[in-house]
DNA sequence: AAGTCGATATCGCCA
DNA sequence: TGGCGATGTCGACTT
């Protein structure tokens, strides 16, 4: 016989005490919905750093794969986190809500102590989760190879993520004299950084080849900063102006 | 005369009908309290990239510095967000709650479509916001400026963030020989990307100062990787093992 | 488990 | 405001 259980959506107290609110997190990371808690808390976290934080209001969300943020009312970054994968454990120490969240590898802490608890809630969830993203690195990658005389009149691309001792290649190809060509692509304007990267494969793969082999560099971006363009023209290397494909664009290709 | 008005702490409705969620999220926004709606939705952004997601169940937090955030029951980032100093806008279309949020430079905009709400609720927030870290780069550079001979016997640090053309020097100085020396600092393991910045550091510095002045490169981190430190050795430069100091070291220099 | 790199990266600092 | 680099970056993919 089956006990037909229905899940809980729902479960919320408002100012709860220490004691109710920690039964609501237990249960609801136990019945794996995401759990939430508003109020004032102080947090500590020591792991790959360190960092205190003072009593303060804040949203504590525990996820059920084992994520937890600490958000304050500005930023759009938690001040203070822990990955997916940890376990938590929740309490109540001296009278107070005290939630602690851990995992090994790199082994990591963060404990967050709540004087007050303004409102707990579980909220059991179900997302087919088909985020569908245009405009990235990947669709200027299709864009290059399925034209590739964007990048130059001639250009013929033989492999993407072609493996040097310095890391992978972008877009490897030859230009129209046979020369090989090593294309880096960033999908918006770029800095002094990404010259680096491709320089150092450039030279990574000028020793692999033979040596009287001439390798010409290419960077692919929307546009790039003065400084990197003195960086290019310093080394040699080219740059071609060129925008990942909006939405539009992809589907007017099919 | 002045109305003294108690700043609301807490709203919060369960399950309610689109006008009322968005008479709370529209009142919550404009009283300054970070807003949260959980329910199933769809969420359609574009902007310097673009994406929809599909209907499913999802927290949604608006924060009063005009920042948003929508999370799934996993991950630890938002599967879409908006950054702070964006407009929000909330609205009641066909009979669904509609929070879209928008800026320009760069113009973005994200839709939050609700089939239905689970829970909205209104959190008026006041924290400090003091966050005490340790074991960032910066420990590390006062580690090094401390006792210089971590770094190798005999170096004197010059300067701190030293301008070249290829960016900024973290530690500028002279070796016992008084030879120019470029250190690159890292708070943890290092790989290619580390090189290639101290690299160009190197070179930078070799063309600005006069020509027969020899240029070291010191990268000083925990450890590297072994493509890193194949790199280095193909350049010319040299490797420091040294990790940034845990709080109680720091309390211990004082 | 570790290496490598992209990201709507975000964030803070400085010119 | 844009450039530049750090981040407890995170996350995906490969080895």
């Amino acid at each position: 016989m089956t006990e037909r259980e229905e899940t809980v959506r729902l479960r919320s107290l408002t100012r709860p005490a220490p004691e109710d609110a920690c039964e609501l997190v237990v249960e609801g990371i136990d019945a794996g919905a995401l759990v939430t808690a508003v109020g004032r808390c102080s947090v500590d976290y020591e792991g790959r750093a360190e960092s205190t934080l003072g009593p303060g209001e804040r949203h504590v969300m525990l996820k059920p794969d084992g994520a937890a943020l600490v958000h304050t009312d500005e930023g759009q970054q938690p001040v203070n986190w822990q990955p997916p994968d940890c376990d938590h454990e929740v309490s109540v120490v001296d009278g107070q809500l005290l939630v602690e969240s851990h995992r090994e590898t790199p082994a990591e802490h963060l404990a967050i102590t709540f004087e007050s608890v303004l409102q707990a809630s579980a909220f059991g969830l179900t997302d087919e989760r088909d985020l569908s993203l245009a405009g990235t690195e990947e669709d200027l990658r299709e864009r290059v190879l399925d034209d590739p005389d964007l990048v130059e009149t001639g250009f013929s691309p033989l492999a993407t993520e072609r493996s040097t001792p310095a890391g992978a290649v972008d877009v490897y190809g030859e230009d129209r004299e046979g020369r090989a060509v090593v294309v880096e692509l960033k999908r918006r304007r770029v800095g002094p950084d990404a010259v680096g990267q491709l320089s150092r494969y450039v030279d990574a793969l000028a020793r692999d080849l033979h040596a009287e082999r001439e390798v010409r560099g290419v960077l692919v971006a929307p546009s790039v900063t003065d400084r990197a363009r003195r960086l290019l023209a310093e080394r040699g290397l080219e740059f071609v102006s060129l925008k990942p494909p909006r939405k539009d664009d992809i589907d007017a290709d099919g």
